[in-house]
DNA sequence: GTCTATAACACGATAGAC
DNA sequence: GTCTATCGTGTTATAGAC
C-alpha cells in the first residue's frame, strides 16, 4: 500500500545514507516536523533523489519505521527464545521478560530506539496510519507473545488483569523514554532527587515498577473506595 | 508571550463559541493537524473573525488549553484540601489520592479531558512549547502536590522512589486513556478479555495498577538480575 | 464585529537537463 | 542516478468593504 519503491536493483550507497538521514531527522524530529529538505540537507543530496529512490515521503518514512521494528522484533523473539529454552516447560521470570520487551527502547542504536518510541506514541494519536501498519505487521506480534509469558509467570492474575498491566507498562515506559534528556520532568518535579536520564536508575525503577505492579493480586482490595466526594 | 489577545472587551457570545469549536477540534485531531478552516466551519463564523479575538492560531490554542488546565488544577486541589482536612495529621490511602489525581482524565465532559492529555502527551514530543508553558504554568504544582502527599502515605519508598512512581503512573495512564475508543489496541491484543472502553474497568484496572506498583518496597528484590544474555 | 478576498509562505512532488 | 528549477496545493494571516 505504501512500497511505492519503483527500484528493483539493489541497495546503492546513496540510497543508504538518504535512509541514515532521514532515520536521524524523523527520530528526533517525528515525521511531520522534519521536511524534505532537512533530510536533503543532512544526507548532503538532493530532493529529486530522495523521490527517485523512495518514490515519496511516506514511502521513505515506511522503509526507515519498518526497518527499525523488524530488528526489534526479532531480537526480542530470538531472547525470549533462548529464555523459555532455559525454563524448559516452567514459568519465566517477570523481570526478565520485561528486560528484553524493554531492551530495544533502552539500549542499542539511539535512532532506532527513538524511531520505535515514536512507532508507539503515533498509535495512540489522531493521524496513525504509517504506525498502525507497521505495529500489526511486526509489534503485535512480540505483544501476544509477551502477554502469553506473562500469563504463565502471574497464576494469581488472570487474562484480563494480564492484558491490562501489559498495556498499563508499555504506556509507562514509554513516556519515561520520551522525556529522559539532561533536563527532563522527572527531575525537575523531584528536585533532583530522581533523573531520567541516569541510565542505570532509569533501568533499575523501572523494572522495579512493572514487577510490583504485576506482583500484585487483583480484584479490589483497594483501601478507601469511595472515599472522596 | 502567547497572549496577543488585542482585544480588552468581555466575552462576546462568538468568541465563545469559536474557543467552543476550536475546543472541539483541538480534543479530537491536536492543534497541528485541526485547520483554522475546519474551525471556521464547524463554529459557523468566518476566518477573519477568529483572528480578530484570538490574534492567530498560537493565541487560540493557547487560551482552550489553559482554560482546561485551569479547570482542572482547580478542583483537583479543591479534592485534595478536603482528603487532607478528613485525614487530619495522618496520611492519606494512595487509592484516594490517585483517584483525584486522574478524574479530570477520567470524568467530565469529554473535549476537556482529550485536551488535558493532547497537553501532557505535547510535552514529551519535538514542538512543546505550548504544552510547557502551561504545564508550568499549572500543572506542575499539582504534581509537586501530589508526590509530597504519595511521600507520606508510602512510608516505605524513598523520593526517589515516589517520584519516579508517580511519572510512570502518569505515563501508563496517559497511555491507556489515548487509546480508549470502541476499537482499542488493548481488546485486540487481549482478544477482548480486556477491553479499555468499559469505563468502569479502566478506573478498576488503573487504580489497581498504581496501588500495586506504590506497595512495594524499592531496591532490588527482582528475581532474575542477570538471567538472559 | 463580521464578512470576503487575497497575500505570503512552506511544503511535497515532478519535469527535464546532464 | 543526480541535479536544478518549477509547479500545485494547502495553510495562516491580513486588507478592506460593509
Amino acid at each position: 500500500m505504501c512500497s511505492k519503491r519503483i527500484i528493483g536493483a539493489a541497495d546503492s550507497v546513496t540510497r543508504d545514507s538518504i535512509a541514515k538521514a532521514a532515520s536521524r531527522q524523523f527520530s528526533r524530529h517525528g515525521v511531520d516536523e522534519t521536511t524534505m529538505l532537512d533530510i536533503v540537507r543532512d544526507a548532503g543530496i538532493s530532493l529529486g533523489t530522495i523521490n527517485y529512490h523512495f518514490g515519496s515521503k511516506l514511502g521513505l518514512a515506511y522503509e526507515v519505521f519498518e526497518k527499525a521494528a523488524l530488528e526489534a522484533c526479532e531480537e526480542r523473539n530470538a531472547a525470549y527464545d533462548a529464555l523459555e529454552a532455559a525454563a524448559g516447560d516452567g514459568p519465566v521470570a517477570i523481570d526478565a521478560i520485561f528486560r528484553i520487551l524493554f531492551r530495544p527502547y533502552l539500549e542499542g542504536d539511539e535512532n532506532r530506539r527513538q524511531l520505535l518510541i515514536y512507532i508507539l506514541q503515533q498509535l495512540h494519536l489522531a493521524r496513525r496510519d504509517l504506525a498502525m501498519e507497521i505495529a500489526q505487521k511486526h509489534l503485535n506480534q512480540v505483544a501476544i507473545r509477551t502477554i502469553k509469558m506473562l500469563r504463565k509467570a502471574c497464576p494469581h492474575l488472570s487474562e484480563r488483569e494480564v492484558s491490562w498491566r501489559y498495556t498499563l507498562s508499555i504506556g509507562a515506559v514509554l513516556w519515561v523514554l520520551s522525556d529522559c534528556g539532561p533536563d527532563n520532568r522527572l527531575k525537575r518535579l523531584s528536585a533532583g532527587a530522581a533523573d531520567a536520564s541516569d541510565r542505570q536508575q532509569l533501568i533499575q525503577q523501572i523494572i522495579d515498577y512493572v514487577v510490583g505492579a504485576f506482583s500484585r493480586a487483583g480484584g479490589g482490595g483497594t483501601s478507601a473506595e469511595e472515599q472522596e466526594a
